[in-house]
RNA sequence: CGGGGAGUGGCGCAGCCCGGUAGCGCGCUUGCUUUGGGAGCAAGAUGUCGCAGGUUCGAAUCCUGUCUCCCCGACCA
């Protein structure tokens, strides 16, 4: 192997958290605020979440789920509703209760005091509370179920410790709400809009997930079945990814959605909510990037094409931007992965090669090099992202004439995407360690580990109450967290490696952010 | 929110202990050279030293408060 000069100058092996942030800054996503667990998200990262937007909102639509928007206030009496609801955000809620400013008498401003709002607002963390109220207006009759709606908005959670994309106190996300006439129907929905998540997140943003239940310990405030769908990071980490809740007649009796059905008696409606966030965001860097910067996949890549021609600011400039032009041009009239290829013909000024380092920092799919002698052989220089380096350490150009170029290219974007989803998986299979039968091994496996060696399968009992607590103690004095019970997993035929009694079903356990 | 670390040009850092009016590398600008692989040489520009008070003739440096970031923990649909 020869020496490889890497775009980065922090490792995943040596520092993962340091390079997760290196991600961040050189791949031009987002920066800090200035206001604490706030960041400014920049163009390019801005992109990627624009890009996942409009792919989730297809599928979301598709289920015929319609947009609506709910405000950004939420009276305070909302929250005394639904007591588990309100004591799972209660600790993290910003609360508005001022209207005005005034001079501070230093040169500053302050709330006015006279101004003080009679019922403070709180910024909304989650719309289940304002959302059912209105549910309770539009549902009368069982005629109006199901009611399905979806609001792509910002939630505000004040949190202890942030990160970028992972955990911020503002976040972006899609937020679904749907009322149905009976229990059945609504579990129906929470798992529809849960393999909806699953093939996004797999196909688009190209990171496999598992999906399954919650463990009763780890369910949203209120609910009575919250689902997962789990994604393996670089280091080994669980990041849950999306979620989807079955709400039972918990919100409904608290906003009071009630229809008469069809004998004519009052029924309390089902809800479900279910989300995704920019957090996903995190978790494609962290399942995709490498020492060079970000990996981003086709599908959810603002430019998947960056066309970068070598000028020489001399009389041949003009031929050479005409030649890229009608590059760009052929390239944009392809078709991959269902849309029309999206080129970015980068002409700002600059050095060919720093430029290009930018773009692999950025995670651009593929990126082509044109200069003189390129165009004067009809051909191109094309660059990889997912196969940057060749075996001399020098980075891996391949010279394609134009044509083949313009036939190829969408192909490559389909491949690479397969591609991606499949190294992710291949990986993260690896690591999960099935067939373990006792809490020992479990010890024995995370106990000393520097490196952490993957998640867990496990047969287990299910506790429940303060059995469950127990087991939670017990992992979590190996930094473990229960995960989710996989949908697909085979059933259980073992003992409980917690309690010892017969197993009832497989769960997953892992270290997560 | 507890423990630890840190905030000095766009980025990474030195200077702080022992107060005297700010420096290095990269980047940036300009010029010349170079020109198919992350260029070289030269000359430049860029800082209310996070913010607010205090001590002092004088504060990046000492004291107090505060904000933000990073790490560990607690918490986290």
């Amino acid at each position: 192997m020869s020496q490889i000069r890497h775009a980065l100058s922090v490792k995943r092996a040596d520092d993962f958290a340091a390079w997760y942030q290196e991600v961040i800054s050189a791949a031009d996503m987002a920066e800090e605020s200035g206001v604490r667990g706030c960041m400014v998200i920049k163009p390019w990262g801005y992109g990627i979440w624009e890009r996942i937007q409009r792919l989730m909102d297809e599928r979301i639509k598709a289920a015929g789920v319609e947009n609506c928007y709910f405000p950004l206030f939420i009276p305070l009496r909302n929250f005394a509703r639904e007591a588990e609801h309100v004591e799972g955000f209660a600790k993290e809620m910003a609360v508005v209760t001022h209207h005005r400013l005034i001079a501070d008498g230093k040169g500053g401003l302050m709330p006015d005091p006279e101004a003080k709002l009679e019922e403070p607002l709180v910024v909304r963390p989650t719309s289940e509370t304002i959302i059912g109220d209105a549910m309770a207006r539009w549902v009368q009759s069982w005629r109006d179920l199901p009611l399905l709606t979806n609001q792509w908005a910002n939630v505000v959670r004040w949190e202890m410790r942030t990160r970028m994309f992972l955990r911020t106190s503002e976040f972006l996300w899609q937020e679904g709400h749907t009322a149905h006439e009976t229990a059945e129907d609504a579990r129906a929905e929470t798992m529809r809009a849960l393999e909806m998540y699953r093939a996004c997140v797999e196909e688009d943003l190209a990171l496999p997930v598992i999906a399954g239940e919650k463990p009763e310990n780890e369910r949203f405030p209120g609910a009575v079945e919250t689902w997962s769908i789990e994604a393996m990071m670089q280091d080994g980490k669980a990041l849950q990814a999306g979620t989807s809740h079955y709400l039972g007649t918990n919100f409904a009796h608290a906003a009071g959605i009630k229809f008469q059905d069809r004998e004519g008696g009052q029924q309390f409606a089902h809800t479900t909510s279910w989300g995704t966030s920019t957090r996903m965001i995190g978790g494609v860097i962290m399942v995709h990037g490498d020492d060079d910067g970000l990996k981003v996949p086709p599908a959810i890549a603002p430019w998947q094409v960056v066309i970068v021609p070598m000028l020489r600011e001399d009389d041949g400039d003009a031929a050479l931007l005409a030649y890229c032009e009608d590059l760009r041009a052929r390239l944009g009239a392809q078709s991959a992965l269902g849309e029309r290829v999206r080129v970015l013909l980068d002409k700002k000024p600059g050095k060919a090669t720093a430029k290009r380092w930018d773009w692999v920092r950025r995670g651009a799919p593929l990126i082509i090099e044109v200069g003189q002698r390129d165009m004067a052989e009809g051909k191109v220089s094309l660059l990889r992202r997912d196969a940057l380096w060749a075996d001399n350490g020098k980075p891996a150009f391949s010279a394609p004439s134009i044509d083949e170029a313009v036939a190829t290219i969408p192909g490559a974007l389909d491949a690479m995407q397969q591609s991606l989803l499949a190294s992710a998986r291949e990986e993260r299979d690896a690591r999960i360690t099935r067939g373990v039968t006792s809490f020992a091994e479990i010890e024995q496996a995370f106990k000393d580990s520097v490196k952490n060696p993957g998640w867990v399968e496990v047969q287990w009992s299910k506790p429940t109450g303060a059995a469950l607590e127990q087991v939670a103690e017990r992992l979590k004095a190996l930094k473990l967290t229960l995960r989710n019970v996989p949908m697909d997993a085979s059933p259980a035929n073992g003992v409980c490696v917690f309690t010892g009694d017969p197993a009832v079903e497989r769960v997953l356990i892992a270290r997560a952010y």
